[in-house]
DNA sequence: GAGTGGTCTAGACCACTGC
DNA sequence: CAGTGGTCTAGACCACTCG
C-alpha cells in the first residue's frame, strides 16, 4: 500500500523546528543556554523524552551543545572548542600550533555572475571582499580571498577586522549575528601565481591547495565565499572519513 | 566530590560492545541481518530500548544500515550506496560519471620503517604493495599505491584485482574479511613526477592532490596506507564541513 | 540539596515491508 | 496479516554541577 500520509513528520521533528526557530529568531543567543528539557517538554506540551530527541539531533548537528548538570547551550563560535571545527589544516610534524589571522585589505563591490550564484543575490548587488593572511608560528601558509554578501555585512571595515580578536566566525557571529552551521569545500591543486607566491613564501608555480568554501546559516541560507590557497610544505589537510 | 564510578558505562554502550563482537567475531556477516530488536533485548536481558539505543550509535557511524519494515543489517562496501563513502571525488561541472578501477601492478614487499610505523607491524614483515588507476569516463584522475599487510591480504594476485567486479574494499571485504570502517586522508599539493604525469595526461610538474590515506577496520587497526595522486584539472576532492 | 542532563524500563501505538 | 523498525509516553533512578 501507498504511504498513508505523505508528508508524515514525527512530532520530535516538529519539536525541533520550533526550537530551530528560537535559534534563528534569536530568542536563545549562541553561548546562552536554552530552557531545561522539562520546561520545553512543559512549553510544547509532549514528553520529556520527545524534547530530548529533538535536542538529540540538533546536538548531533552541533547546533546545540549538552553539558551534563549544567544545561544545554547554544553553540558559538566564541567557543575555542569550535576553532577548528571549520578549519582542518595541521602540521605535517604533528602538535598544535598557534594560529593568527592577519587581514589584509577589505572593500566593497558589485557580485559578478559567480559571486552572485554561490551566494545566492542578484547580480550588482554589493558585496564585501576581504583578504588576508593565515598564520601559524609567525609563517603565513594560507592566503584568503572571502566574498560576503554586503547587506549582511554591512559596516564590516579593515579597522574591525585588524581590532578583533578571535576566529573570523566568532566576529561575524558577535557583530553581525550571523552563525555558520555547515559548509562544503572544494578542494583542487593549482600552480602558485606571482603574488600568493611571495606572501607564502614558496617559488612562483608551486603546487598549492586550494580551497573554495561556501558556507551557509540557518535555512541553508549561503553567506560566505571563500577561497583559500594553502601552503603544503609544513601542513596538510585533515580529513576523516566515517 | 570525585566521580563515583571513574569505569561507568551505562548499559546501551556494554550491548553496543556485545552487538560489536558479533560483528568481529563473524556471528553476523556483511550485508545480513542482525537480529530483531526485541530478539537482542531478550537475548542480553535489557529492555527494547535499550538495544535501540546501541544499535543507534552504531548505525550513525555506518556500522549498522536499520530499514524500517525489514531489519537492521549489518553495513557492506557490497552495497552500491556506500561506493562513494570513502571517494570524495566528483566533476567539477557537476553529475556524476562512471568510475573504473584498472589495476596495473601488484607486488610482495618488505615492510619499510615508514610503512611499518603506519600500519602498526614490524619493520621486514611482509606486505603487499598494488598501484591501480582510477578513471572517470575512460579519463585516468587518479594514480594510487596501496600498501596492505601481507599476512591479512595473503593470496592477493593481480589478477583477483583485475577480475574484481566492484570496488577495492567490496574485494577486501568479501574474499578477505577485512571490512574498513573508517579512514583518515592527509591532503597536500605536490608537482606531477614524470611516470604520474604520464598517466595522468598532464605535463611534468603540474599541480596535483596528493591524498594520504590510512583506512582502520575494528578495534582502530589500521589495514590499509594508501597513497593517491588526483588530477583535478576536471574534477575537484569535495569535503561537507559540519 | 536542588536542578540539570543521562540512563533504563514497560507498554502502547504508528509506519513500513513482504507474504 | 505478522513482523520489523519508529515514535511517544510516564515514571524511576543515576551522574554531574554548583551554590
Amino acid at each position: 500500500m501507498a504511504q498513508d500520509s505523505p508528508t508524515f513528520s514525527p512530532l520530535y521533528r516538529q519539536i525541533k523546528s520550533l526550537i530551530m526557530q528560537g535559534l534563528e529568531t534569536g530568542e536563545w543567543r549562541p553561548g546562552e543556554a536554552i530552557p531545561s528539557e522539562s520546561e520545553l517538554a512543559e512549553r510544547f506540551s509532549v514528553s520529556q523524552g520527545t524534547v530530548r530527541k529533538a535536542v538529540d539531533e540538533m546536538a548531533a548537528e552541533n547546533l546545540l551543545i549538552r553539558r551534563q548538570g549544567k544545561g544545554t547551550f547554544v553553540a558559538s563560535h566564541n567557543d575555542p572548542r569550535a576553532f577548528f571545527r571549520f578549519l582542518r589544516l595541521i602540521p605535517i610534524s604533528g602538535g598544535v600550533e598557534p594560529s593568527h589571522s592577519m587581514p589584509l585589505e577589505c572593500w566593497r563591490a558589485k557580485a559578478g555572475p559567480e559571486a552572485a550564484r554561490v551566494l545566492q543575490i542578484n547580480i550588482g548587488e554589493p558585496i564585501i571582499v576581504v583578504r588576508r593572511l593565515l598564520q601559524f608560528s609567525g609563517k603565513t601558509v594560507v592566503v584568503d580571498e572571502i566574498y560576503l554578501p554586503g547587506e549582511v555585512f554591512a559596516g564590516l571595515t579593515l579597522d574591525i577586522l585588524k581590532d578583533y580578536q578571535g576566529s573570523l566566525y566568532s566576529l561575524f557571529e558577535t557583530r553581525f549575528g550571523v552563525r555558520m552551521i555547515r559548509a562544503e569545500e572544494r578542494i583542487r591543486a593549482v600552480a602558485a601565481d606571482r603574488v600568493s607566491a611571495e606572501l607564502l613564501n614558496v617559488e612562483e608555480g608551486a603546487p598549492l591547495l586550494s580551497v573554495e568554501r561556501v558556507s551557509y546559516t540557518y535555512g541553508e541560507k549561503p553567506v560566505e565565499w571563500r577561497r583559500g590557497l594553502y601552503s603544503t610544505a609544513e601542513h596538510c589537510y585533515l580529513n576523516e572519513l566515517s
